[in-house]
DNA sequence: GGGAATGAAAC
DNA sequence: GTTTCATTCCC
């Protein structure tokens, strides 16, 4: 039983069940909790509204008890539990297969287990799961800012209730209960909207109050939070914006502000939530603006709006008007393109636009697909106009120019994410014209939808998210057809008739109607679909294929390899590949990998990756100006690493792909030309968060035992490194075999030789080390026979760490001199090989092991110093002290050179 | 409730 | 540097 029960999802079930009433503390976020632990939907609205009831009655404190009680016997929903490390989430992902695989063992000895496959992990696996738990935690801190992981004194104090909760009470939230409250239970308050703003006070309504609000607003919030996130961007382009549109749209439109939209887009699902809920919190408690600027995403995201933002916002502001006006659509539409079109006139001008013009307008009379097609580029040539009317006409000319200068940049693109969003918004809205659609109409959308969705179906939220995705779903169904043409479109462009799209708008449609097979699914559609698939996804359908295909492999590298796979990860889950990397579907690879698709891709689909491509590019320049290098850098090992791998379809799936994609998309497009993007991604939002929390769990790579028992040979494999050592090898990987006799190395200070040389293989042949893994498999064996155990184990390793860190401080020069000069070398060599390899592991891995190889020869000095492993570990530990927690290791094919380079930084740091 | 692991935060 | 807690669940 308990071994059957706890697959994958049992973790929650195991706490639904009730398992463990333990703790309670909140959750960090609502809805991610609940789907956790428990999705029912029934349940949780009711727990909700009973624990708001409690709450509200009890007060902040009361609410963290309430809960507490509550999660007891209820739902454990209500508790933030802190987030879970890297390693926990490796090991809640593949305890349940440990167990499987040795039903005997218990607990401890599946943890111990998972501790050596963690210890054998490839850093880029390790980096997966690493990047998520960054994620988690920074979602969920923003969710709960005045959370503290440890209650310090405050245990003990609050614990009112005399239960076990004490302990999560306390370090739940200390000070402010109103932020921390509400995330936990916003979710499920959505009831309570008016609440929200509310302005409530905190003091009064206690904790409950703030969740309500929280709870709420993170569904509707966008649309408040954009308007406070991001006076500047939106100012700037209103300011702009002298149409009476613009001021109508103010007016009407609460919603008006299409930039929360777009944050949301730029992060992740996770992150998106938790902006919204810290947002909804903040509303409550007071900085709205701040919160905008906390996450680098976000800040990222407004620096792409701002430079785009004044399309977007006279675009936005169009939507708004329409969307405000459901009634006066038409004939405000009306109004809207007399005025554009005025204004365009005035403006520039541009003969070109009236051409355009004319043609939307033939359109439409001649059949509402092609209509709503050209509606969309006109709508975009609109929206360029709009911004500079002058330099339209530039852009539309150098379109051409731009391709061939800024291979990066779509503009094709952006526009045709664009597109493809609008289509959908549009059908939902049923907007025949298609203007509202282009920017961020989505935005727009969202919030409304959001708010709906909220409203008109709490319980069908719970459900999570289908009755939402749902409501999108619909609306999009109905008009599947126009959706259609529309992909085509955006396919069209993508393919880079964009340019002539413009000039013959027309052909393109018809053109890629047919092609939209999806088979190539260009950018445009991935894009929409992933937009649908969100909003789908409560089924759960989630064409994560196509989707993932849709999504350009370059996102995932940039953003976060996770992708793809999406995951197909319950399926596979149970049997992940033995070669995780290799094992990938051919399928699967062939869209998942990033980086070997890159290749493919190049040929392939030029517009759309570009686009794309572009978007990781001014991206990563923004990122690193802003010193949000960080988190892009994390993404980008991702990628790399994922790429590495390969898609190798568990690992890439992590997160929800989407997400990442859209955030990249959103930011990307952001900055360089409307893109707009994706808003859905708010709508998603709530939902989505949930559906991407699972989605992450899922998607978090699962490995087969068949894995790690290779890696486990590899692992100690690693020790036997580079030829010399191969006796040693052998003699390590036996002797101690089993786990991590490695450890014992590495505590006793690990023999130089031996140690390190192990460890250098490691370095050296990071991804490889599966593929040569020698034979022996090892791994799985629970128990372990350590001479160390528990604390003493880590503290030798800790010990071992620092020692390896000293040495390579000490050696600072010694690691670092000595090795630089091998390590560039290796460095470069392993960078193209890195590269490479995405493309097919099997035939990356040849190529890269014979490159290793040859490097090798070299590595041994290095290797003497340190051992891969050793280094990995360092150079993560330094990263995550820094705050940064990336890099590193994607030992994929440059094994030493990428640790050891931040190895030694970071002892020169120190 | 303890324990097995690791990691992150807080002290 | 040491504690606490996160997950999981048997003992």
């Amino acid at each position: 039983m308990k071994g059957s029960n706890r697959n994958k999802d049992h973790s929650a079930e195991g706490e639904v069940a009730g398992k463990r009433p333990k703790r309670k503390c909140l959750q960090w976020h609502p809805l991610l909790a609940n789907k956790l632990l428990d999705f029912s939907e029934e349940e949780e609205e009711e727990d909700e509204e009973e624990d708001i009831d409690k709450v509200q009655l009890l007060g902040a404190d009361g609410l963290e008890q309430d809960v507490g009680e509550a999660d007891d016997d209820e739902s454990p929903e209500q508790r933030a539990r802190r987030p879970m490390n890297a390693f926990l989430l490796f090991c809640k992902r593949h305890r349940s297969l440990v167990r499987q695989e040795h039903p005997k063992l218990d607990n401890r000895g599946a943890t111990k287990i998972l501790a050596d496959w963690w210890a054998v992990l490839d850093p880029k696996e390790k980096q997966k799961y690493t990047d998520m738990a960054k994620e988690y935690k920074d979602a969920f801190m923003k969710a709960n800012p005045g959370y503290k992981w440890c209650p310090t004194t405050n245990k003990p104090v609050k614990s009112p209730t005399p239960t076990v909760n004490s302990r999560k009470k306390l370090w739940a939230f200390p000070s402010d209960s109103s932020r921390d409250l509400p995330s936990p239970k916003k979710a499920k308050t959505e009831e309570m909207p008016q609440l929200n703003f509310g302005m409530a006070d905190p003091t009064q309504m206690g904790g409950l109050s703030m969740l309500l609000l929280a709870g709420e607003h993170a569904l509707g919030t966008p649309e408040i939070s954009s308007g406070a996130c991001r006076p500047d961007i939106s100012e700037s382009p209103e300011l702009r914006q002298k149409s009476p549109l613009f001021q109508f749209a103010e007016i009407s439109s609460s919603t008006s502000h299409p930039d929360a939209p777009t944050k949301q887009c730029q992060a992740s699902a996770l992150f998106q939530f938790a902006e919204i809920s810290s947002n909804t919190s903040k509303l409550g408690g007071a900085e709205p603006v701040k919160r905008c600027g906390k996450s680098a995403l976000f800040q990222l995201a407004e620096m792409c709006l701002a430079s785009e933002g004044v399309k977007m916002e006279e675009t936005k502001l169009i939507k708004t008007k329409e969307s405000d006006s459901g009634r006066i659509k038409e004939l405000e539409k009306g109004k809207e393109e007399r005025e554009i079109k005025v204004e365009k006139t005035d403006t520039t001008g541009s003969q070109e636009e009236e051409e355009f013009e004319k043609l939307a307008k033939e359109n439409l009379r001649e059949s509402k697909e092609l209509r709503n097609l050209e509606e969309l580029q006109m709508d975009d040539v609109m929206s360029i106009k709009m911004e500079d009317s002058k330099e339209i006409r530039k852009e539309e000319l150098e379109e051409d120019q731009k391709y061939s200068h800024f291979p990066d940049f779509s503009y094709s693109a952006s526009s045709k994410i664009i597109i493809s969003d609008v289509p959908n918004r549009k059908d939902h809205m049923c907007h025949p014209h298609g203007i509202m659609i282009i920017e961020d109409p989505s935005a727009l959308n969202k919030p409304e939808k959001l708010k709906k969705k909220k409203k008109k179906s709490k319980m069908d939220r719970h459900g999570n998210d289908k009755s939402t995705p749902k409501k999108s779903c619909k609306k999009r169904q109905s008009s599947e057809s126009d959706i259609e043409s529309v992909i085509y479109t955006i396919e069209a462009v993508a393919k880079g008739d964009w340019g002539v799209d413009k000039l013959g708008e027309t052909p393109r449609k018809k053109i890629r109607t047919s092609s939209s097979g999806k088979g190539n699914l260009l950018d445009a559609k991935p894009p929409k679909k992933k937009v649908k698939s969100r909003e789908k996804k409560m089924s759960k359908e989630k064409s994560s294929d196509i989707t993932k295909e849709s999504r350009p492999p370059d996102f995932i590298s940039i953003s976060t390899s996770k992708n793809i796979s999406g995951e197909v990860p319950e399926g596979i889950k149970a049997e992940p590949l033995t070669p995780t990397e290799d094992a990938l579907p051919p399928s699967l690879s062939g869209q998942a990998k990033p980086e070997d698709s890159e290749c493919h891709r190049k040929i392939e689909t030029c517009g759309s990756r570009k686009s794309e491509r572009s978007c990781k590019g001014a991206l990563y320049k923004t990122l690193v100006s802003e010193g949000m290098l960080t988190s892009l850098r994390a993404n980008v090992d991702r990628g790399k690493r994922s790429s590495g791998k390969g898609n190798s379809s568990d690992h890439e799936g992590c997160w929800g792909d989407e997400s990442w994609t859209f955030n990249q998309c959103g930011t990307s497009g952001n900055k360089k030309f409307k893109k707009t993007k994706p808003k859905e991604d708010c709508l998603l939002g709530s939902a989505k968060l949930d559906e991407e929390f699972e989605k992450k769990f899922n998607s978090l790579p699962q490995y087969s035992p068949v894995t790690f028992d290779r890696k486990g040979i590899p692992v100690p494999r690693k020790k036997k490194k580079t030829g010399n050592v191969s006796s040693e090898l052998t003699k390590t990987s036996k002797g101690s075999g089993d786990k991590w006799s490695n450890k014992q190395l590495f505590l006793d200070a690990i023999h130089p030789t031996e140690a390190i040389f192990s460890e250098d293989k490691n370095t050296t042949e990071p991804a490889y080390k599966v593929k040569n893994a020698l034979s022996i498999p090892n791994t799985p064996e629970p128990t372990m026979q350590e001479p160390l155990v528990g604390s003493q184990k880590r503290k030798a390793r800790k010990t071992k760490i620092t020692h390896l860190v000293r040495t390579a401080d000490g050696r600072v020069s010694p690691a670092g001199g000595t090795l630089d000069d091998k390590p560039k070398e290796q460095l470069q060599r392993s960078l193209p090989k890195a590269s490479q390899p995405d493309c097919s592991d099997e035939c990356a891995h040849t190529t890269e092991v014979e490159e290793v190889r040859s490097s090798t020869p070299e590595i041994p000095a290095v290797s003497a110093f340190f051992s891969l492993a050793a280094l990995a570990e360092v150079a993560a530990m330094e990263n995550v002290h820094r705050g940064q927690r990336s890099t590193p290791l994607t030992h994929d094919g440059q094994p030493k050179e990428m640790p050891q380079a931040p190895v030694l930084i970071s002892c020169a740091d120190q």
